[in-house]
DNA sequence: TATCCTTACGGAATTCGTAAGCATG
DNA sequence: CATGCTTACGAATTCCGTAAGGATA
């Protein structure tokens, strides 16, 4: 039994069973795979995958197990690897964030500005996608960490820690109907066609469980990932905008007039997600700590619950 | 990297990081062991162990975090092969059980007897000891369970499963001051010799507190691990025996006579103790069950919260 | 001076890539 | 017949044992 053994098993299950996309996918040849699998299999003295004929078609019954410990310790041989890293070159690095537009358009920089200057050798990257791609990423450990708003609860392996809340603004032209109005009501709101966010983004379900609960069926002409877009398509008439308070910004927006709308739709909780014992650089933590000043070093090491020892620096 | 590099590490580590002892217990030649490992610190990037010319004399921070790690891999590593035999020899395999004296000599029997009957092809091993070399044999591996009295909680890495309670008895020779007395108390035990368990043994502990609490000092004059030399020592007239009531016979020990008493010492619970994140053999866990009909299978499952899927017969 | 880790080196075993084979959809 | 796993084989690498070296207590 070797590791390498184990990562073509668990390559090959994500690549949905498909031995040649794994071997592609790990930069080796594919013979190389299906022998390594084969002797692994014949080790245990079980077969991982069903086969129809030469082809694999499913897990078997201790595939399926198997498989579940073979994520933990690839997980855990990464865990060494950066244990070693976090010693061994402190500040230098690579940092991956998983999230969505609108926290890297308008939450991140200030966190990433500020980040820079502490730890200038660590090179940042953002994967942007939507939520459930980003608890994707962070699982499968292409993310160090996620941030989202929706999506990131119910999944074991997935540890979400509430960062930040936000609540909606509504948005409209300086000649729309409603510009000059008091308080905004749903019911006003409703009477206009809306632009907001896509199914999944940003709230959206916060939204939509709003109206509902008023029995009101909103006219929604247009659905962005993309708070810029969603602006663009308000100033050019076509709607009344709903998008999270941060993405109204007074100097850029003057086409605009915004109305703060924390009474109309429920509170929104942006999370971090961490993928359950994996070790955690100190950078890592460190950038946590910067976009959210409420999740301490120390809160997030007890949160994720292991490796780090408690004298670790 | 490689398995083998952890193994040798954490082998090395086990021995008090003499590297010399590490080689000769995993049967290969100390300059390999050398080599593996000082390659793996070279591609980790840190050293692991601290040393003062060439002796290693201490972890290093970073050998800390490391060794923890390597711990919860190789353990995974087990439980892979674990799996595997599962599916491919089910009824057939190892289980060891460290437990105790008394639990092997009176408790056990039975329990093994069954369990031999329902599983003739699966090899017991015994390993005797004190409680705390049960724990460390759960620990390090080298025992599937342990079963004892004392000492198995507190250990983060261990899970302990309350199993019976049980109580303990006063034995006396027929011709004793006591043998005809009625009900007895402490204070009446404690004017005579007295032959128990030693410190650490079969509820030693209880028996030591119950004295305390009233003020009195007992004159224990022999003791034992093993209920078998305290209740021959009663017989030749020693003292009176405190055992426990499961090791009191009435078939064999007719030279004795036997006073519960449970109402003199706190009650003891003995339990069943499982290495967390250890996979288990079904029949490991049918041992169990049949060792402590409370502890069902999918409680025990439900305990050790791992590894195991629902869906796993 | 005994213990114990490191270095050097050579043979054995393992790993991995290329080429060809064969079964399924 | 295109896709996709397996078999065969040879080269490169890795692993591991023996022998010798050097440092500490």
């Amino acid at each position: 039994m070797n590791l390498q053994q184990l990562r073509y098993v668990r390559e090959t299950v994500r690549r949905n069973l498909n031995l040649t996309d794994a071997a592609r996918a790990l930069h080796t040849s594919q013979p190389g795979v299906s022998k390594q699998i084969r002797e692994f299999e014949e080790e245990l003295g079980v077969d991982i995958f069903e086969r129809h004929g030469r082809r694999f078609v499913a897990l078997t019954p201790p595939g399926r197990e198997l498989i579940g410990i073979i994520d933990r310790i690839l997980l855990e041989v990464d865990n060494l690897r950066r244990v070693g890293e976090n010693y061994a070159a402190g500040d230098s690095g690579r940092l991956t964030i998983a999230t969505t537009h609108t926290q890297a358009r308008y939450v991140l920089p200030r966190v990433i500005a500020s980040f820079r200057e502490r730890y200038p050798k660590v090179r940042l990257s953002l994967q942007q996608g939507n939520p459930s791609a980003v608890a994707r990423w962070v699982l499968s450990g292409e993310a160090d960490i996620g941030i989202a708003t929706e999506s990131l609860d119910h999944l074991e392996d997935l540890i979400a820690l509430p960062a930040y809340t936000w609540t909606h603004s509504v948005v409209v032209r300086p000649d729309h109907a409603l510009a000059n109005s008091g308080a905004l009501t749903l019911q006003a709101i409703a009477e206009y066609p809306i632009i907001t966010y896509s199914k999944e983004f940003t709230g959206r379900s916060h939204i939509d469980e709003a109206f509902a609960a008023q029995g009101l069926a909103p006219d929604i002409v247009l659905t962005a990932i993309d708070s810029d877009v969603i602006k663009t398509y308000v100033e050019l008439g076509l709607g009344i905008g709903i998008i999270a308070s941060v993405a109204f910004d007074p100097e850029r927006d003057r086409q605009l007039k915004c109305f703060e709308a924390e009474q109309l739709f429920p509170i929104n909780t942006t999370r971090v997600a961490i993928r359950r014992g994996a070790y955690l650089r100190d950078f890592t933590i460190a950038f946590i700590e910067s976009f959210a000043p409420d999740l301490t070093r120390e809160r997030v090491i007890e949160a994720i619950g292991s490796n780090r020892t408690a004298d670790a620096e």
